[in-house]
DNA sequence: CATATATTCACCCGCATGGGTGAATATCAC
DNA sequence: GTGATATTCACCCATGCGGGTGAATATATG
C-alpha cells in the first residue's frame, strides 16, 4: 500500500492516471500531454508500474500503457474504515443535536470550524479517550 | 487533495490515524506508541493537521488530537472513479469471455497475472486508444 | 517562587525524489 | 545497410522529508 499511496501522492502521476482513465496511451503520448520531459514521464510511469497501477504492453518499439485500477483496492479499503468512522460519528452528532433542544450555553460563534470540541466530545464518548 | 494523499502516504502517519481511530489521544500518547521521538511525532501531527485529517483541542498544556475523517472524502471520491472504471472493465471482460467459447488460440499460461493483454484489449476497445 | 511536564521551535543530517540533459539501445522505415 | 522514432540508462542538481538533538515556551504542581 505504501507504493500505491506514495505513487498517487504526486499530482503529475495522478494526472497520468486520469489520462489513462480516458484511454490507453504510449509513453510519448503521455509525455506530450504534460509540461515535463519524456524522461521524467518515463520515471513516473515506472513508479506507477511498481505500485501496480499501470501495466505496460510492449508492441514493437512502442510501450502501450493501460490502467490497472485494482491496485487502488487496498488503499480504498483502508480509507473505507475512516468513512465508516465518519458516518458513525455524524450519526452520533445528529442524535446529540436532536436530544438537546437548548445546546451550547455560552459558546463562541456557532461556526463549524471555530470549536471542533462540540463535535469532538461525542467522539471521545463513543470510544473513550485514554489519558 | 495533495496534502491529504501526501500525508497518508507515510506509514507512520497512517498508523497515527489508525491509533486515533481507536480513541483521541495526546501528542505524548501517540509518541510513546511509536518507536520515533516525541519531536518527530509532533511534526507528523502537524502534517496531518494541515491535511485536515486531525484536529487539535488544547486543554491546558495538553493537546488532545482527534480524527477528522471527512478530510479523506475528496481523495476517496477521486479513487472511486477508478473503482468504477475497474468494475466496468470487469463486466466487459466477463461478457467477452462469455461470448467467445474458444478464446486464446495460442497464448501462454492462463494465469491471471501472466498476460494482462488479454484483459487489456477490451479496455482499448471500450474507450479507444489514440496512437 | 521553583520545578516538573507537554509541546513546540530551530537547527542538523542522510536520503529519496522530481526535474533536467545527453548518450545508449531497440525497433521501424527506407 | 542508413536514418528516424520510442524508450530507457546513467548521471547531475536542488529540494523536501523523515529522523534526530537541544533549547525555548507554556502550563501545572509543590
Amino acid at each position: 500500500m505504501d507504493a500505491v499511496l506514495g505513487a498517487v501522492a504526486d499530482p503529475t502521476r495522478r494526472a497520468i492516471l486520469d489520462r489513462l482513465l480516458r484511454s490507453d496511451a504510449r509513453v510519448t503520448d503521455i509525455a506530450s500531454a504534460f509540461p515535463i520531459s519524456l524522461n521524467s514521464t518515463s520515471k513516473h510511469i515506472r513508479v506507477l508500474e511498481r505500485a501496480e497501477l499501470v501495466t505496460r504492453t510492449v508492441h514493437g518499439r512502442e510501450h502501450v500503457l493501460s490502467l490497472r485500477a485494482e491496485g487502488l483496492g487496498e488503499a480504498m479499503a483502508w480509507m473505507q474504515q475512516y468513512h465508516a468512522f465518519w458516518e458513525q460519528r455524524l450519526a452520533a452528532l445528529e442524535e446529540f443535536v436532536m436530544h438537546s433542544t437548548d445546546a451550547a450555553p455560552a459558546e463562541g460563534e456557532p461556526t463549524a470550524e471555530s470549536e471542533p470540541t462540540a463535535a469532538g466530545e461525542p467522539t471521545a464518548a463513543t470510544n473513550g479517550a485514554e489519558r
